[in-house]
DNA sequence: ATGTAC
């Protein structure tokens, strides 16, 4: 725990690949995906932040390359930032008998992830109704801090979401059943178990099934600039001009909740099993351990709110298409769903053997390539949509998982830009009136509650979305299929 | 990220 110098050693071993070698209480080593820009920035924020503040992202994935029963590496994708205990962009892999589980590694907003819809329509029939559609969206989907939705939940109904997750939502009549098949995990993780989940948590969650939330949650429409993959594009139904419409958002109070009771049970768990932990934030309880098994079958729970949520979300965006421009809500079609804070058992080959391990993933996007039957059947010639959200001025990208990506990352993705600035500096930097005027004259419409909400996800504020993703698509780890603009944010 | 906080 005491503060310890720095001496990080970081070598290139390609373009977009650099491995932090081995050493001292490391049981694998460090990898990040990165050009000399990203390093240097890491490097210079390590260094500016000798003397204490928050544990910079090169240390922080130093520091889970030291946790029990970690394989291969302790990575980080080309979109890493300091994260709490884990950095933002990070991937931990653990053998599921050795190895650990932590709430860092999660995230506090538990399966906060993208979903995308696709329209039938094109850029043009939005630019015509563009601030209509806009006052429609911001009307019917609650967005912001503490923002509630219709839906009120009786007890009996939390739990149910808690472990059916979107296909609650489904039966409740918020959106079609297809849906389901074009959800990770079908939108319902096993192993859910509501008794581990607090009251509190419940209770906040019971009027928030269908919000935003706020921060860098959005719903955006999105006009398709560009295709770079025609085959996967295909597969995927997206065709240049189209318009689609992204959600970003996750689980809300109720897994915020859950990881501030879990942070105390592992915290002692820590202690109890002697897990030698080089910060508090990072402390973890063995994932074959009660207190281990106690989080997972709550972070869960957590995984399947957050499902439930964009489910619902998704239809209250629908009706909004639909009363705006006159389509059939089944016309809408769900392109994909991807969380990028979560914990999940899958089956990875490690020294050339197929093993299951413990893969957290926070800020990471899980990216499985062709042929996995974890794929969307309609999917698995070309593999896994990737959903990467970019900002509110600048662009976002549909990838699609790789072999090569399998093979050195466990199936994971950059989930977006990654923050370059802290929200403070941002507010410091920007006024959201100007930016709401600046991104109006780019033809970016911004609907918010909140304009220091706005300043902190100034689009400045964060890295060239560009750049990440041409980092990754070169590693070969994550494939271009198409690039994305913005025309209407709907924010916190 | 979150009804801004031990």
């Amino acid at each position: 725990m005491s503060e310890k110098p720095l001496s990080v050693e970081i070598k290139k071993i390609t373009p977009y690949l650099w491995e932090i070698p081995k050493k001292g209480g490391m049981l694998v080593p460090g990898r990040i995906y990165g050009d000399e820009e990203t390093i240097l920035h890491l490097l210079k924020d390590a260094e500016e932040k000798k003397g204490g503040g928050f544990t910079p992202a090169i240390v922080q994935v130093l520091n889970v390359a030291m946790l029990p029963g970690i394989q291969k590496a302790s990575i980080a994708m080309a979109d890493i930032h300091p994260g709490y205990g884990f950095a933002i962009g990070g991937v931990g892999a653990f053998d599921i008998d050795e190895g650990v589980i932590s709430v860092a590694g999660v995230g506090f907003d538990i399966n906060c992830g993208v979903r995308v819809l696709k329209t039938p329509l094109d850029k043009d029939d939005v630019e015509a109704k563009k601030e209509q559609f806009a006052n429609q969206l911001f009307r019917d989907v609650p967005a912001g801090l503490g923002s509630t939705g219709d839906i009120r939940l009786n007890s009996g109904e939390i739990d149910e979401v808690l472990i059916k997750g979107a296909e609650f939502a489904v039966k409740k009549g918020y959106g079609f059943p297809e849906d389901l098949e074009y959800i990770e995990e079908n939108g319902k993780v096993q192993n859910a178990d509501p008794d581990n989940v607090s009251k509190k948590a419940k209770e906040r969650q019971f009027k928030q099934v269908g919000t935003l939330g706020s921060g860098n949650h959005y719903l955006e429409v999105q006009w398709v600039k560009e295709i770079y993959d025609l085959k996967a594009a295909d597969a995927y139904d997206i065709r240049k001009n189209q318009i689609l419409i992204a959600i970003h958002c996750g689980s809300r109070a109720l897994g915020h909740q859950i990881g501030t009771d879990y942070l105390q049970t592992l915290s002692e768990a820590s202690r109890k099993y002697n897990i030698p932990i080089r910060e508090r934030e990072l402390v973890c309880a063995p994932f074959k351990s009660p207190e281990g098994q106690r989080y997972f079958t709550a972070v869960n729970c957590g995984i399947n709110g957050a499902f439930a949520n964009r489910q619902v979300i998704s239809h209250l965006t629908r009706k909004a298409v639909q009363h705006v421009f006159g389509i059939d809500m089944r016309d809408i079609a769900l392109l994909y769903d991807v969380g990028h804070n979560t914990v999940k058992i899958e089956t990875h080959e490690v020294d050339g053997v197929n093993k299951k391990l413990l893969v957290h993933r926070k800020g990471a996007t899980r990216a499985f390539a062709a042929g996995r039957v974890e794929v969307p059947a309609a999917y698995r010639e070309v593999g896994q949509p990737l959903l990467v959200g970019g900002t509110m001025g600048t662009a976002s990208y549909i990838l699609c998982g790789t072999q090569k990506g399998m093979e050195d990352c466990f199936g994971s993705a950059v989930h977006g830009a990654g923050r370059a600035m802290s929200r403070e500096k941002a507010k410091r930097e920007w006024r959201g009136e100007e930016l709401i005027h600046e991104l109006a004259h780019k033809g970016i419409l911004i609907k918010s509650r909140s304009k220091s909400g706005v300043a902190e996800e100034a689009p400045g504020a964060y890295k060239d979305v560009d750049k990440v993703v041409d980092i990754v698509h070169g590693a070969g780890v994550n494939k271009k299929v198409a690039r994305v603009r913005p025309l209407i944010c709907v924010k916190g």
